[in-house]
DNA sequence: CTGAAAGCGCTAACAC
DNA sequence: GTGTTAGCGCTTTCAG
């Protein structure tokens, strides 16, 4: 009992099959299913209802054509694999979805794997609505040609000027640390991760590096003691950071290393050597991993689920049209409002790997 | 000095201008591009040479339309935070996207969100090429209908019934266990993780059990002797379970860990009572997560992140479209090739963590 | 408030 | 081998 053609109701049902069976236009039907205005309410009602029944959902293929918007969100990482990266990638993923975006993920192995993905012919603004990026840095001309493709833009880690982002205060982090070893007495310092370059940047491992040494010298410390040690971020960077560190005539008493994972590293040096820390060697980490409370590090926590949902909510935000109700009044330009940056909390967390400073 | 209108070089190129540009019609620039037969290889070069110079690509949008086919794969799963998943997650990724696929990840919270996205509504096929399902059990006719949505399909973790999958031989993971553990003496056993209830199904903990069982069973050692304790695979119930297994007045002197997660709870717990793995009482678990050389915790391995990247080639694999050359030369059917199932190497891993049953 | 019609950019028959 | 021409299913002016 069709209305048009006597069709069986084996293929998936198009706006034209709802349209008709609706008795409007596809016109309303697809304005009606998108909650836009100048659709009386009753009629409104009725098409939902209708398609509610018929189980008729737009094509997201179709309307991605035809409206050029594409209902979807690509989260950039360096890589997948990784306590910090999963995590945030989970906690945006968990939004994303409630809110009805598919989430596209890729890594980002190179600087060039960037550049790919915003090349013109990658049809970036044909794939995403939004990008939420993880610790990549992007340059403000990169940024700038992002937004102006109309692709949204929110990253976590690091700030991207004009653009909204999440990120914690990485010189307060280090600052954490310093005031942390110094109350426990200890005055031998060392740092594992730090960047031996280029000291002037604006880069994690430097604004952790900035904050501690700032923190010592607050505390009358000399700063120039501090050893450094590089590490990549990762267990085996930290173990080999560590054993130089050991292996060095005059060992620090306390070392702070910039993420949980390197310490894990330093910590199985120390095991292998047989110290034990918090009673031979203080160390501290940053991140609080999930693994910190096993090995009982002492760490500086932040929540890093929340920073991948607080993005994905500002970028969904950033994505809403320019404006809804009340078009500014007078002739002013709506003042460019300033994009939001989340700067969220960090909290120190006092395991068993820091203690008092052994009386040698 | 264009061909047709006098637009300047500000938009997008599409496949008309490449054409024109070219001197062809548009089909000829769609099969050349695609490397589809019937070109003269001559004007293919040319046809190439032209896009590239314009920097065309297809928009990926209007081909999805037209041709009803994505580009995209969608990874599912349980949770994205989490070692295993994630590591799955990143080698099923760099596959995928190195194929020129775009990847899509679905998080599964519960079963609801999979019927979701197997609803006809969601389009599923106007979404994606292909499934990868990791650990999340697919019943046979919910695969069906995937693939009778022109979706392809592959688990990793599990096997699905007539679908590629990747795993592991989860029985022997159980029996290696057992071997271990036995000949280092240890007669009063234990589980974590076990599944208590329902003993006969095939999900991961009962084939386990299954075969820590058969294990010490072929050692001539009782088998109703072995403590079960449940675990949810994290690393609380790895805790609570060792708890529960050390209050008890004759704690066994090795326990199987199911996974290295829940291990790494039930050494904190043993190191919280001042008892040293591997001397006082031995664990063995299952993975090699990153973290178990942290702990030197002994464990069962298998290399999650090659999992993922087998799945996705599989997959890939299996989305080629049926024939290429030869087409069966007799009239016979091609035989319905059986879909590949890829059982994974295992390998014992010993650290410290388990050690000579300790004469009491 | 609603409908008709013109595309979005590409692919896939079907002719030549 | 190559060109022509319908659509894919939806959104969006533009009239009413």
């Amino acid at each position: 009992m069709g209305t048009t053609n006597g069709t069986s109701r084996s293929k998936r049902s198009t706006i034209e099959d709802v349209a008709s069976e609706a008795g409007v236009s596809v016109a309303t039907v697809s304005r009606a299913m998108r909650g836009l205005p100048n659709v009386a309410i009753s009629t409104r009602a009725h098409v939902v209802a209708v398609a509610g029944r018929m189980g008729y959902t737009a094509d997201p293929a179709a309307s991605r054509l035809a409206a050029g918007t594409t209902k979807t969100i690509t989260v950039v990482i360096p890589n997948l694999s990784g306590w910090y990266f999963s995590t945030v990638v989970a906690g945006a993923e968990a939004v994303c979805t409630e809110a009805g975006y598919d989430v596209l993920v890729v890594g980002i192995g190179s600087q060039k794997d960037l550049s790919r993905i915003l090349s013109e012919q990658y049809h970036l603004e044909r794939r995403t609505d939004g990008l939420v990026v993880i610790d990549v840095a992007v340059a403000p001309d990169q940024a700038d040609s992002i937004t102006q493709r109309g692709v949204a833009l929110t990253s976590v880690g690091s700030r991207t000027a004009g653009h909204p982002s999440v990120r914690i205060d990485n010189e307060t982090v280090g600052r954490i640390a310093a005031d942390h070893l110094v109350e426990l007495g200890h005055e031998r310092l060392a740092i594992i991760g730090a960047q031996k370059d280029n000291p002037l940047s604006f880069d994690v491992p430097t604004l952790r590096h900035r904050g501690f040494i700032g923190g010592l010298a607050s505390h009358g410390l000399a700063v120039d003691d501090v050893r450094l040690e590089g590490g990549n971020f990762g267990v085996d960077g930290g173990q080999e950071a560590m054993a130089a560190l050991l292996d060095h005539p005059e060992p620090p008493t306390a070392v702070f290393s910039m993420s949980d994972e390197m310490a894990f590293g330093a910590i199985m040096e120390l095991n292998d050597r047989g110290l034990v820390p918090g009673r031979d060697l203080s160390i501290i980490g940053v991140d609080d991993h999930e693994f910190s409370r096993v090995v009982a590090l002492t760490t500086v926590r932040q929540s890093v689920a929340s920073h991948g949902a607080a993005a994905a909510r500002l970028l969904i935000e950033a994505m809403q049209p320019p404006d809804g109700q009340g078009a500014a009044a007078d002739g002013q330009l709506a003042a460019p409002i300033e994009p939001a940056e989340i700067v969220a909390p960090i909290e120190l967390v006092v395991r068993g790997s820091t203690g008092r400073v052994a009386q040698r």
